[in-house]
DNA sequence: ATGAAAAAAGTACGGTCGTGCTATAAAGCA
DNA sequence: TGCTTTATAGCACGACCGTACTTTTTTCAT
């Protein structure tokens, strides 16, 4: 291995540990480089552009990807898939260092917002609100007896926020209108699942 | 109505709406002004720093949310919550001009990728080819006989990417334990609704 | 109409960004 | 060992960032 690629691999297991941290986006060249202990041009001949930097850091954190999630789930290939998807979850959710609440992929797609700032705090208290505006609306659902009594407001509001959170990441990949029907026709199933008569599958 | 009120209220007008298309994090001072037809240190003084523009934007959103999704549901109050909820749901999809992929609180939390560069094309394919990936194995588990033949492989996996979403948002707000414990009830209720024997809420 | 107050513009500064170009140092093969 | 290739550093640039400070223009009440 030439000294110019161990060089390079080692920027990228620095890219990527940054990257996991603080997201993409505010991966710059000059910060980079003062973590790796070289000069911004020295770091920089390697990929002559922040964009080919960027796409070196998804490959690279692609192929960790693969190592840590679906190799470690190819034993149990075959024979019983509820445990392999159990298995795959696991590792996905574990996967850039014990689900510290980042993922590259999801990163990339998010603003970096590590710091906690006077903004960040604004946002979360403007989703939070909203989240506990909706959970109201289904204990009322449940008082009125729409709903199964044994429903819990919290976690059907976080099971219909996932699907919210879903359709927007599906928007990007598929477009409006797959997303979209996709969307609905999880949200048609998860309200049915939410009546009285399918109270089975209810969460506890 | 001052002079100085209209115009920070237009400045919040159109920065609601250039946050709105390309994330809150990429809005400029400088941009910004140059929307609105002003200088920079004429904008600045509104605000006096970039964080208080900010916060400024992410309220004013606010109380265009609360209009356009909250308002035209309470109509719909105490008598049907499941109707309700739906009349939410829609507003809610649409309150940010038409669905557009784009959700003003979610930006926030996303990075600005509107553009489509080599980074976001990579990153599109790296997602794309895990959920395939995960659907290939909800495939073979109906092979296999243990999930529903009548169960969509694609709509399952759009389900189970919702949950691993809303749990990356919910760390963030709840914390790590809250989370975890959320995202595994659900997981485990949704995986179990897969099973033959609850064909009864399967999608189509 | 006039003068105080408010709003907007002008200008400048230090900082960081990505990215060229040139020179030096190290690596690897003969 | 010496020489070519490769890797790294040094330095400078233009652009844009947020944010001060000063000056000009506009607004508004008297």
């Amino acid at each position: 291995m030439s000294k110019g690629k161990i060089t390079r691999d080692n920027i990228l297991n620095v890219a990527f540990k940054l990257a996991s941290e603080n997201g993409l986006e505010s991966l710059t060249i000059g910060e980079l480089a003062k973590q790796c202990c070289m000069s911004k041009s020295g770091l920089f001949a390697h990929f002559n552009s922040r964009d080919n930097l960027q796409v070196a850091v998804l490959e690279h954190a692609n192929t960790v990807f693969i190592d840590r999630v679906i190799a470690p789930a190819r034993t149990e290939s075959c024979c019983n898939y509820q445990r392999k998807i159990t298995l795959l979850l696991e590792n996905w959710l574990s996967w850039n260092h014990s689900f510290q609440g980042s993922c590259m992929f999801l990163d990339a797609w998010k603003e970096a917002c590590a710091e906690q700032n006077a903004t960040q705090k604004v946002l979360k208290q403007v989703v939070q609100s909203w989240l506990e505006y909706l959970q109201i609306q289904v204990s009322k659902g449940i008082e009125n007896q729409e709903f199964d009594n044994e429903l819990d407001p919290k976690q059907a509001i976080f099971e219909l926020y996932g699907l919210y959170l879903s359709a927007h990441l599906y928007y990007s990949i598929h477009g409006q209108e797959a997303s979209h029907q996709m969307f609905w026709q999880s949200v048609e199933r998860l309200m049915k699942s939410w009546t009285p008569s399918n109270s089975i599958n209810e969460s506890k």
